[in-house]
DNA sequence: GCCGATTCTGTACGCTTGTACATGTACGGG
DNA sequence: CCCGTACATGTACAAGCGTACAGAATCGGC
């Protein structure tokens, strides 16, 4: 038997879950791939998630944290900006990079869509945005541009050429005037 | 044996699969779950579809061409419009009314994220309803009113409120203005 | 040192899955 | 009428699945 570590030990699995849903997807989830990928018997997994809804709900959650804590980064870069627009479409371009990263937030959106119980996942990280958006536009802009993101979000993972910089910067400059 | 009946038989399989990857998605499609809605025996989705991989692409490109169908009434909606913006608007929130066809667009994204010979279908889809907006605004613009179109689809579906009309109208009025 | 509670883990069960395939049936050309 | 070919279908199989659980190991409180 190894050392005991129950807090450890779960978030090593819910880790370990996070990279697969980015590989997998939520549905392509199973308790023995989470638990291989953990380097955990099959037993922890189960031991420690009553089920792969409960284990799938967990390591989303974790996620949306995460995008949280990167979203106070977004939130400093845009106070001290000159030119927003220009700044929140150089972030956007810059998160684009991980490509992983990018795919865990849309299996978020989509499991989300088909499981009432993770939306308010899906809201706070999106109202997060809006928020640190709105401190810089007006709201209802605000929103708009969060929904645009959206939309380059599921764009460039659909496709293979991403939008360009320039014009994502001049559609976020006409969504945030006025 | 039943009466034979090689291409109806082909289009009721791809049919329920439609049907069911908007019910449980593209990673929830199973062949029995398509045959028992198809009302054929499980050997029938196998003898017309070498894998389920295959089975899938084949709902998913019977589902680009009804949607492309769908487009040609945007385009002629858009043709006689005098408010671009709102028409548009108008089309979206009428086209987000049914939740299933919503959520089999927003698989075909995901799949396509994940599986690169889905992606002409994806992009097909977005470049022709590209060209229908480009016929009355600035192709730039264009391209961004459908990314916008695009995360107004994954707005709707994660959250339980859809952005609202007006403010629908405004934005697209601003992304599509000079 | 002892003990109840917690953590750990290997194994087992029943079920569903994708796919293959042998056998049966209809049909069009000769 | 006959026969090769295409279509139809029930069944079988190995693999993978979620989950349960008995028993071993570890720990903190006393």
């Amino acid at each position: 038997m190894t050392k005991r570590d129950p807090e450890g030990r779960r978030r090593k699995i819910v880790e370990a879950a996070g990279q697969l849903i980015a590989e997998v997807g939520v549905a392509g989830l199973t308790h023995r791939l989470v638990a291989a990928r953990a380097g955990v018997p099959l037993g922890a997994t189960t031991y420690y998630f009553t089920s792969l809804d409960d284990l799938s709900a967990a390591a989303l959650r974790h996620l949306t944290e995460q995008t949280t804590a990167e979203l106070d980064a977004w939130a400093a870069a845009l106070d001290t900006s000159a030119d927003v627009p220009a700044t929140l479409a150089g972030l956007m371009a810059d998160y684009l990079t991980d490509r992983g990263q990018a795919l865990l937030d849309t299996e978020l959106y989509v499991a989300a869509a088909r499981r009432p119980e993770l939306r308010p996942l899906a809201k706070e990280w999106g109202d997060r945005l809006t928020g640190i958006i709105a401190a810089r536009a007006d709201p209802a802009a605000a929103r708009a541009a969060v929904v645009f993101l959206d939309g380059v979000l599921v764009h460039a993972l659909a496709r293979d050429e991403p939008l360009d910089l320039p014009e994502l910067t001049a559609s976020l400059s006409k969504l945030l005037s006025g």
